[in-house]
DNA sequence: TTATTCTCTATTGTATACAATCCGGCATTG
DNA sequence: CAATGCCGGATTGTATACAATAGAGAATAA
């Protein structure tokens, strides 16, 4: 990376389109809140960073705001989303909709490789204790795996978008005392449910999952309930 | 229309970006069929369609994409999705998952007006027997309706969506003998179920009604189930 | 005839020039 | 001194020029 002659190419991999890449390194910045929630960003801006000109960066800037990250007003550009407690909750309503239909699904559609792989994480996880960042890690794994055994395309990428609103908040709900464990005794009867191929369980158990892990976040975000 | 000098303005509505209004065109031509699943849509075609450049046609083409709208390959453009038998069964595993959400929501949150406006629609539905276009039409509203006494945005969002990926199937389900008085019925519970309040029996009947629906679609799609 | 390579055109990806608009400060006026 | 209106720069919306690529068809060789 040192010429950068730069003819019609991903600066680093050579083979996606600037668009993409754009999109990419955004949405990375949003999801480590290198831009955080209200902040403007500007066109020029992430043009210099970047190395590139205009025209891919707002083609990023459509697809984030078709993903509910950014906020484009006519001629003042974009602005990273602000979530206002309500919108906090709306969004866990989701969640909770989304993630019981996942594990649902999976308890249909999960292959034994896939069940193996929930229980596989569980026992990471509870190797993982006391470490904060691995936890999260392995929760998001978890999680993923899930959906992945959904194995419903449009589910997964609704759940991924989700993710990254969520992502705009900043507290992790893993910083509650106590919070760790009944996860991941939670993530327990979740994978327990799709192994015996229980749908309805395993739809009731996510949900309840989310929902205590709404509580919990709202506590930390907003201090009250 | 005659001298359109265009200066910075949508032609016809003047207060809105040309992306905005490229993107709703599209939306509409996609949704009615004008442009056909599997079609292949050229940026240059666009632009002499609407007198606008290629700029503004590109940015709606990302967001239709990011909608599931249009598959975006690159260096050969734009493409209008086309649904498969196992994407249909997606499609209406989210369906059910979103419309029983917004159903269990509505019960909750829906306001008496909104209460008074689901069962007016089911008095307009009845007296419009016979008439499949009105009928279909006072059904997406009945479903409207319920989407936006849940009172969520994030889930109204996702259900336009979802309708738009579905408008991109040719039939429509009322075509099957009886299908619209079935629909009315279950339309009764789920409004009933929405006025006591009772979300989790809107949830399911929700469901119900969705998953008629769905095998409605799959047997006029496919001759088989 | 058939397979293969090459060239050329149509089309998309990117950069940039230009137009329109917003927002700040400044001056003018009451 | 405050309010208001008017500039000027900064920023976004749009159009267009140019680069890169894919794909179809012609030309060639076996």
């Amino acid at each position: 990376m040192t010429t950068d002659t730069l003819k019609q190419a991903t600066p680093e991999n050579p083979s996606i389109s600037l668009g993409e890449f754009v999109l990419e390194r955004l949405r990375g910045a949003i999801r480590d809140h290198r831009y955080q929630p209200g902040q403007r960003i500007r066109e020029a801006e992430v043009t210099q960073w970047l190395g590139v000109s205009r025209t891919p960066v707002r083609e990023a800037f459509r697809r984030l705001q078709a993903d509910g990250l950014l906020v484009l007003t006519p001629w003042r550009g974009a602005q990273v989303v602000e979530l206002g407690r309500q919108q906090v909750v709306e969004l866990y309503t989701m969640r909770r909709a989304l993630e019981g239909t996942a594990a649902g699904s999976a308890a249909e559609h999960a292959s034994p490789a896939e069940v193996d792989l929930l229980f596989g994480l569980i026992e990471q996880d509870q190797a993982a204790q006391g470490e904060p960042g691995r936890l999260a890690a392995i929760n998001r794994r978890f999680h993923e795996a899930i959906h992945g055994a959904a194995h419903n395309r449009y589910l997964l990428e609704a759940l991924n978008a989700l993710d990254d609103s969520l992502a705009l908040l900043k507290a992790t709900t893993f910083e509650g005392p106590g919070r760790a464990e009944a996860a991941r005794q939670e993530h327990i009867v979740i994978a327990e449910a799709i192994r015996r191929r229980d749908a309805g369980a395993a739809e009731q158990a996510a949900r309840a999952h989310i929902s205590t892990a709404e509580e919990a976040r709202l506590k930390l975000l907003f201090n009250d309930n």
